[in-house]
DNA sequence: TGTACATCAGTGAACGCGCGTTCACTGATGTAC
DNA sequence: TGTACATCAGTGAACGCGCGTTCACTGATGTAC
């Protein structure tokens, strides 16, 4: 059947959307090609008509991944001062909700042990998009009257990445959370944010 | 053939390095059971004779990941002063020898964000190791009068394994390097270690 | 002491399965005339 | 305005490949007698 000039387009984003979960919540290697189609309700032989290969998926999946994530920033602390906003979104950042929700969150946190595993063309889409990321962080640090924000920002970032990968590998729900709520109080101790 | 009492147990022991470099390396996902037992010499076929699965022997491996693991700290820290250890453990820990060296570094940082897609019986195993990293960094920051320290031990955990991570998944090695520099700085700083 | 047999780590072919990719085909709608 | 044709997103069967697992077999050495 013939579709409307839209139609393609809408179906590619549905693909997206699918597989940027997907790959989050089980990561790239166990998301099969079928099972991104048939979460958009199509049969897989029609992926080739959106995307070249599974690794195109991929590709373009951790650019709408990174795009979440900072949508998700402007959320959270929208209409907040930088000092509040950054309050915030430790405090999103380290819930329960976020750890629970692997397939929504943090594209660093769900996939940073993947990456030196995969391409080199998918590991700079990657790093782009994490360079955004330290960058929002680093304008923040400044406006607060950080000195040295950028090298503040990664270690931020680190310990964020880190605490909230750890929270995820912990099958015991009382011990993440208490390493959730560790590197919360540690961040804002030590960025004087409490 | 019939081979000697403790030939079974080196040839298990030859799985089990073959199996733990590679799965921090590559992602238990990307280990077959034909690479680890040609690494080590042999025919897949032979490797029911060693382990009922594949699952086992990520298990088993998992446990020798660990050990290795301790087996450093006490190489890294050893005839040192808990401060002087401490210093030394994160030097080493955030170093471009670590970084690069995936197969034989710190399974946590190699594999935290597999876990989570993982068996429940792996996790718990993997969330044993854990615990006793993080025991014996709480250990060392007891020993240098750090009040809490089991709390700033997870987050000290959190920012060493987030750094590495972060790291390696950046492909531009100044940026890779100077993100691993940043946290060493922060944490000795923050944990008064310069 | 010598001999027949049991053992069992390791071999290599085979199996079933899931997956990425290809391909001939479909059929509703846009376009050329 | 009406008609023939082109388009192309989506279908579903098929392919080749890698992998985990099974299995009949091997053959050097330990053990029972």
């Amino acid at each position: 059947m013939r579709y409307s000039v839209e139609h393609k387009q809408q179906t590619r984003d549905r693909l997206l959307s699918a597989a940027a979960a997907a790959i989050r919540a089980r990561g790239p290697d166990r998301v099969a090609v079928a099972g991104v189609m048939a979460k958009a309700g199509l049969t897989h032989g029609g992926f080739y008509a959106h995307f070249a290969s599974k690794d195109a998926l991929i590709g373009a999946a951790i650019d709408r991944m990174f795009e979440e994530s900072r949508a998700r920033i402007r959320e959270e602390t929208q209409g907040l001062s930088p000092h509040d906003g950054l309050v915030a979104y430790i405090d999103f950042y380290l819930s329960a909700r976020h750890r629970d929700a692997r397939g929504a969150g943090c594209a660093l946190a769900a996939l940073a042990g993947d990456l030196p595993r995969l391409s080199l063309a998918l590991r700079q889409r990657f790093a782009a998009g994490m360079q955004r990321m330290q960058q929002i962080l680093a304008g923040t640090l400044r406006l607060i009257g950080r000195a040295d924000a950028e090298a503040l920002a990664d270690s931020m970032l680190a310990e964020l990445v880190g605490a909230l990968a750890i929270a995820r590998a912990e099958p015991d729900k009382a011990r993440s959370d208490s390493i959730l709520a560790h590197s919360r109080q540690a961040l804002k101790f030590r960025f004087q944010l409490d």
